[in-house]
Order: C-alpha cells, then sequence, then structure tokens
DNA sequence: CCGGTCCTCCCCCTAAAGGGGGACCATCTC
DNA sequence: GAGATGGTCCCCCTTTAGGGGGAGGACCGG
C-alpha cells in the first residue's frame, strides 16, 4: 500500500483527490491537512510514503514545507498554474513531480505511483520549462547573486517601503541600509529602488497584494 | 432534482464537486466543462438549474461568463481568494453566492440548495467585505481620483520608469511630469514613486510581467 | 462671459536616493 | 595564517525626488 497525506488549503480539492486515489488499488490516503504546519506535525505520526502539497497555502506555503521536508517523504507538488520560478526551486528542493490542478486525474494517479518508488511525472508544459532552465546551462536566475541579507532588503523594497522605515524594520542605521540598497541595483543591473521593487515582487519576494500593506 | 453544472479548469476540483454533490438526495450533477466558452455552448441542452462557476479559468474567465448568462441559471461563484473587486463585480452580475475554495464542502452545498431557489450564501469574509462596501455607500475606488493623464504617468511609474524617462515617453517636460507624479501621491495618499509603482500594478494598469520590460 | 478643471511649464527649496570610496569585524575556506 | 565573503557603519559628493508655491492656455458647462 502506498500511503499518501493530502496537503491543501482547499477542501474541495482535498475531497477531490482523496475520491480519487481512494478508488484506486494498492493506494491509500491516511490524512490530509489544510496548511503547512499541520503537515509538517502530522507527518510522522501519519508515515506518509507520498505527499501532495499545494504550493499556494496560507501561513507555511508549499515552498517552506519542502524545505522542512528535505530527506523525507517523497513530494509531488501541485500548483494552479506554472510559476516558473517555483518550479525550478520546488523541483531544486527534491519535489519528484510538478503538477498544475488543471492535470487529468489519470496524472495525479501516475505520479502517485512513481513518486513511491522514487520516479517522477512532467506534464508537457513543465518539461519544457525544466529543459529550457537545463539548456541554458547555469544562466543562475538573478536572485542567486544577492546575499541573504540583500534579499530580505530587497523584500522590503517590494513593500514600498522607504530606507529609513527599513533600516527600523531590520534594526539596521540607514547607513547599512544604503549600502544593501546600492549593492542589489548594482548586482541586478536595475536603475533605482522602484525598479528593485517591481524585480522583487516579480520574483514573489512579497504578493503584489500584501504590499504597501501598513 | 436540481439539475447543477460545474465549469472549472481544475479536474481535480471538478471530481471533487461531483463527489460531493453527487451524495446529496434531490442534486444531480448535469454536466462539467472545463472553461467558459465551452459551459456557454453546452448550458442550452444540459439546462442546469446552478452553475458553479470558477472565476479564474484560462481564455473566457467567470466574469466574463456571468456577463454572458445574464437572467438565465443561479449562478454560484467560485474563487481561490478572496478578490475584493472581483467579489463586488460578481455580486452586481447576478451571482447568488460567492464562495472561496477553502470553504467547507457543507457550504458549498447548502450554496446550490440556497441557490436553486434563488437564495444566497455568504461566507463571513465575503460577507464583511460587502458590508463594507454598502457601509461606505459611494466611496469610488482611488483610481477615480486621478485624471486620465495622471492614470497614464501611473502606469509608466509601475513600469518602473523615471520622472525623465516618463517625459520622453509621453513628449512631456520633465517638470509637468513632476507635477503629475506629486497630485499622484497627494491623490493616492502615498509616499514616494516605489508606492505609486505598487499601486498601479496592483491595480493592474501594467501586467506585473511586462513592468521592468524595455 | 466666467469659474472650474485639466494640462503644461517654471522657480525655489529640502530631503532622499544613489555612487564612490574606506573601515571594522565576524566567519569560513584553503 | 592569508584570503574571501558577508554584514555593519561612516564619509563626501551629485543627482533625483518631492513639496510649495505661481502662471498661462484649452476646454467645458452654467
Amino acid at each position: 500500500m502506498i500511503r499518501v497525506l493530502i496537503v491543501d488549503d482547499h477542501e474541495v480539492v482535498r475531497q477531490g483527490l482523496r475520491f480519487v486515489l481512494g478508488q484506486e488499488d494498492g493506494i491509500e490516503v491516511v490524512g490530509e491537512c489544510a496548511d503547512g504546519a499541520h503537515a509538517l506535525a502530522a507527518i510522522p505520526a501519519l508515515r506518509p510514503d507520498v505527499v501532495l502539497l499545494d504550493m499556494v497555502m496560507p501561513g507555511m506555503d508549499g515552498l517552506a514545507v519542502l524545505r522542512e521536508l528535505a530527506g523525507g517523504p517523497a513530494v509531488i507538488v501541485l500548483a494552479s498554474f506554472l510559476d516558473d520560478e517555483r518550479v525550478i526551486e520546488a523541483v531544486r528542493l527534491g519535489a519528484l513531480s510538478y503538477l498544475s490542478k488543471t492535470s487529468a486525474v489519470d496524472q495525479v494517479v501516475e505520479a502517485v505511483r512513481a513518486a513511491a518508488v522514487g520516479g517522477s511525472v512532467l506534464e508537457a508544459g513543465t518539461a519544457a520549462l525544466l529543459i529550457e532552465r537545463v539548456r541554458q546551462g547555469r544562466r543562475r536566475n538573478p536572485m542567486d547573486l544577492l546575499t541573504p541579507r540583500e534579499r530580505e532588503v530587497l523584500a522590503e523594497l517590494a513593500r514600498g517601503r522607504s530606507n529609513a522605515e527599513i533600516a527600523r524594520s531590520l534594526r539596521l542605521g540607514r547607513e547599512t541600509v544604503k549600502t544593501h540598497v546600492s549593492s542589489i541595483l548594482a548586482k541586478l543591473g536595475l536603475a533605482d529602488r522602484t525598479q528593485a521593487a517591481i524585480f522583487g515582487l516579480q520574483q514573489g519576494l512579497i504578493r503584489l497584494d500584501e504590499a504597501l500593506d501598513t
């Protein structure tokens, strides 16, 4: 029996997956969770072989869970759409398959069976994306150029904050913030903080709808 | 029997809804469609009493379908998240209920039964949003405060352009651009051009993925 | 015709932002 | 132990942004 855990904040989706997988021989849904934190807490007890993991969830999102799960059960990532950066990142973090929610149910079942033995199933779109990346070789994504601290500052920029506000928020001198901002602009080849903010939003450091808050 | 049509591009979601509704007495799922165009084509033949309609779909989206459906079957809108503007618009276009996909399945069933007799079911979050709107009366959305020219400038800001670039792009003196930027900030209550850029992106003046281009 | 709004441009002024250095101190690596 | 990297902060300097005025012309509706 392949033990499967479903992690998704949409109850309808959970029901759908449970229904579909429940009809398959050799697959048993051992639990479902509505968010990442609960999933991490439940995994030791449930001992799933395969985790079906939604990327976008309130609180702890899929990538964060994936990071914690390193070396644990096989993970299949579910997402509503093909988010270029996240696909790469998810695969890099050890996800075996990346399915969009528009996938046929057959593909979900197939992915689960494959994941149980360490295999991958990729849709055409996802595969094309990965191949593109590999073909471009180490054309690393620009974010890799930034240090962790710089990424934090960039996220603050993406919220629309000034240097002084960032300094307060990160407990820094404003000169330090200026230093970080300058190197961010230099490394990314951007002209000013506004472009940096847009870039940060494009990279998903901050969701567009949560920028400008507070 | 309440005849229900499911319209959603995610097969897993369709399966989930079909499964859940299929277990209910007096409810019959008469069909499912993966996009809006197919739904409109299928409705005359299927004669559903209630349409469960996803908001975000490739091609024709939920709002467009809703517009065409005016006066037809009762419509319940499904969305992955609470999109303030769309909730209002959907309700304005005649949607009876607006459910987020995180809703409990009970609520979906309840909404279907209510819709069949012309009733509404609103989640707490959605209800609060609508009440807020009504309470504020005609509290127009902030964009209405801007003149057409100012909206053009705001769009340029959202692309990440400097005053000098905007001046060239719109054939203006850079002093004029400064004037416009200043009144944009004043009218919208924003601190600087970066916040204005983010606001413009949030308002959809420019798609996030086309900002920074060129 | 007159008040209003919009668009355009100008001046002065202050406060940010950004570039270019340099410096100190950790940590990690070779 | 020398070197590299990352984080923190400081200086000086120029450019940009943004606030606060003013002002002329176009256009519109009373």
